[in-house]
RNA sequence: GGACAGGUGGCCGAGUGGUUAAUGGCAGCAGACUGUAAAUCUGCCCGCGAGAGCGUACGCUGGUUCGAAUCCAGCCCUGUCCA
């Protein structure tokens, strides 16, 4: 890439935050003369974001870092309409009290990344209903609409690629992205937002924004956008058995959080290092140049680290503990799920049912056939077995406590 | 409003009256091998049940039939073209 002078443009391009930018050398140029106030959008249809999330998060705290200011945008007015499905008035109005709830829950983890208040780099959180709500369809078309093209919207891919695969696409979908263009000219006006983030898919819907900006107020914008992050062999990041690595403790333990890092392929190893955690590019260079099982090390600090940022070093230090416990010592570490079973005790395939472990016991009698359970370290075969106090495992990563 | 095509398990996609809880692929889970990695091989993959089995499932509702994902009718939804 070229030689940024800007500290943001040089942080975000040798962590490989860059897929694709419009003006960089314009952008960097303003980065190293001002603070810019740049944002990024984010839905609010769960009480939780996920991991497919964070590298837009920690792309606004390497911009604060950097000395410029984060705006999180919530998409509190798009996500009111998201739906086209719904049915009645009632369940729309429940939709929005649980919009207002979602973003109150994302926002706690926003606070774990961005230092928000008042001050010039402070970060702030902005919900896009309070402009949306009151737009007025006539004034809207004729002072926005107006600078659409149809002919052009359709050459966009987000677009395009839903018409070639002959898949519905609604005039609210449609208008998506006159209204999310909007947000960028709205930012602009409110907060002098001179960038607006996103994933690589975002990328049609930023540039009608720059475009919107230019053509209506002459105010000039930029845009840049992330890699689509995928895992060394090709799959979406962010899965695993038990569904998606939510970053809300509530929908996600600290532990599971820290073993969903801990079981990073290798070939991630250094590329998750410097997207998904502070440590300096040395130290990283260092870790991602161990051979062998030696590069567990980096995963672990891999762990630690992005565990630590987005749950807290306490968080990270107990699930670190009982990893240690569990794995390296066969033990059990006081983080690991845990069912409290009576004096009778319980029969091994309820209590894998009771952790989550599996989802029927169907699924859990299958297990047993398949020699997958351990009880303190001893292979189970008899789902009807009554268990006392102990470690239950299903296969070699999955460990609960049974306890009186 | 009309013509045609289509709606199948998390996703893609076979199946056109019984032997179909429904081929195959992807994703997922477990076992072996390892390093809580990858690759590879093996098994599993709707629910309940120890099991024989039972229940539920192929857009919705009803019908034909001993028997339907498969045939018929109406409805809903999607796409293409016409008005």
């Amino acid at each position: 890439m070229t030689n940024f002078k800007s500290d943001l443009l040089i942080s975000l391009s040798e962590r490989g935050y860059i897929h694709q930018s419009t003006d960089a050398a314009g952008l960097d140029a303003l980065a190293a003369k001002q603070i810019v106030p740049a944002y990024i959008g984010f839905d609010a249809t769960a009480p939780s974001l996920h991991v497919g999330s964070l590298v837009q998060i920690m792309m606004l705290r390497r911009l604060q870092q950097a000395g410029h200011k984060p705006i999180v945008l919530m998409g509190g007015g798009t996500t009111k309409i998201g739906d086209p499905s719904f049915k009645d008035e009632a369940r729309k109005l429940v939709t929005g009290d649980i919009i207002d709830a979602n973003i109150a829950s994302i926002k706690t983890v926003f606070e774990r990344f961005l230092t928000f208040g008042d001050g010039p780099t402070d970060a702030v959180m902005v919900n896009n209903a309070d402009w949306l709500d009151a737009l007025e369809y006539i004034p809207f078309l004729r002072d926005i609409g107006q600078h659409f093209s149809v002919n052009r919207m359709l050459s966009f891919d987000s677009v395009k690629l839903r018409l070639d695969r002959e898949q519905s696409l609604s005039f609210l979908e449609f208008n998506y992205m006159i209204l999310q263009a909007y947000d960028f000219l709205e930012l602009s006006r409110r907060a002098a937002c001179r960038l607006q983030m996103g994933g690589s898919d975002q990328w049609g819907n930023i540039i009608n924004g720059i475009e919107l900006a230019r053509r209506v107020d002459g105010t000039e914008v930029y845009g840049l956008t992330t890699p689509l992050i995928t895992t060394a062999d090709g799959g979406k990041m962010g899965k695993t058995m038990s569904g998606a690595v939510w970053l809300n403790e509530a929908s996600l333990p600290a532990y599971d959080y820290w073993q969903f890092w801990r079981n990073t392929q290798d070939a991630d190893v250094g590329r998750f290092l410097r997207l998904f955690t502070d440590m300096p590019m040395d130290e990283i260079a260092r870790l991602e140049a161990l051979e062998g099982s030696e590069i567990n090390t980096a995963k672990i600090a891999l762990a630690n680290a992005a565990t630590a940022l987005c749950r807290g070093e306490t968080a990270a230090k107990d699930a670190a503990d009982t990893a240690r416990r569990t794995f390296e010592e066969g033990g059990a570490g006081g983080d690991l799920p845990t069912i409290t079973v009576s004096s009778d005790g319980i029969t091994a395939n309820n209590a894998l049912v009771e952790l989550g472990f599996v989802a029927s016991k169907g699924e859990g009698k299958r297990k047993f056939a398949e020699n997958a359970v351990k009880f303190d370290g001893v292979t189970i075969t008899d789902p009807d077995g009554i268990l006392l106090a102990g470690k239950i495992s299903l296969g070699k990563k999955k460990h609960g406590i049974l306890a009186n």
